[in-house]
DNA sequence: TTGACATATTCCCATATAGGAATGTATTGT
DNA sequence: ACAATACATTCCTATATGGGAATATGTCAA
């Protein structure tokens, strides 16, 4: 089997520096696609296919207005990646208490703060 | 040109579920790879190249005791993704905030706690 | 050294891109 | 209706898988 398809859920489609920096530049605010085009110096296309996945797996909202589709990204598709991630956090916590109790080992010194 | 290499980044990495599983797994506490292959219930070889994908891009660290390798999550490598799936945060809360608005404009109530 | 155990790697293949080029479609102005 | 504008889709291709099967490598015990 091939690699799943990056349709498939959000994790597959932010796997790709591009669409991470167009959710980026819309989260600020909705956007035509030419907007995208010029801002991100992508190629047309290319901006429409990655809005196409984004929009696919729900990361990205799209609203027409005359001949313009204004995008805007939908930030609660990304808080399962955000909460998944999060489920780390103790343990990378935790390596950080530890690196920092042995550099006050090392140091031989006592701090009381 | 393709899709990026799964060892590119952590965002890649990732993507794929089955690493993500991996990845839970390790975060509890080191295991040996034929561990990995009974909890999970997958192939060694399976195993032991996605293992190989998340050693490279760091997020997992291996460690050789006699006959076999134990292997653990670093969580410090997942947090660029928490960091960068968190600064939508403020975004989603805003969201959670006019959907709180209108329901409570909706219901013609005007709740003081 | 030989055999067994634990992992890692290689080979093969079906599949899914992502980018570039070309073309199709929707909408507006005249 | 027709041209122009703004996007979307299709076609093509090089590339990167991920799984299965087979094989190679590393380590320990006798």
């Amino acid at each position: 089997m091939a690699r799943a398809a990056t349709t498939s859920d959000a994790f597959n489609a932010v796997a790709e520096p591009r669409r991470r920096e167009i959710l980026n530049y819309l989260a600020l605010q909705e956007r035509p696609v030419g907007e995208i085009v010029d801002a991100l110096e992508m190629e047309q296309p290319s901006v429409s296919k990655h809005l196409r996945v984004l929009k696919d797996v729900g990361l990205v909202h799209a609203r027409r207005d005359g001949r313009q589709m204004f995008y805007r990204t939908n930030a609660e598709a990304i808080r399962p990646l955000h909460d998944w991630a999060g489920t780390f956090e103790r343990y990378w916590k935790h390596q950080l208490i530890r690196v920092k109790e042995r550099a006050e080992e090392k140091s031989g010194a006592v701090k009381k703060d």
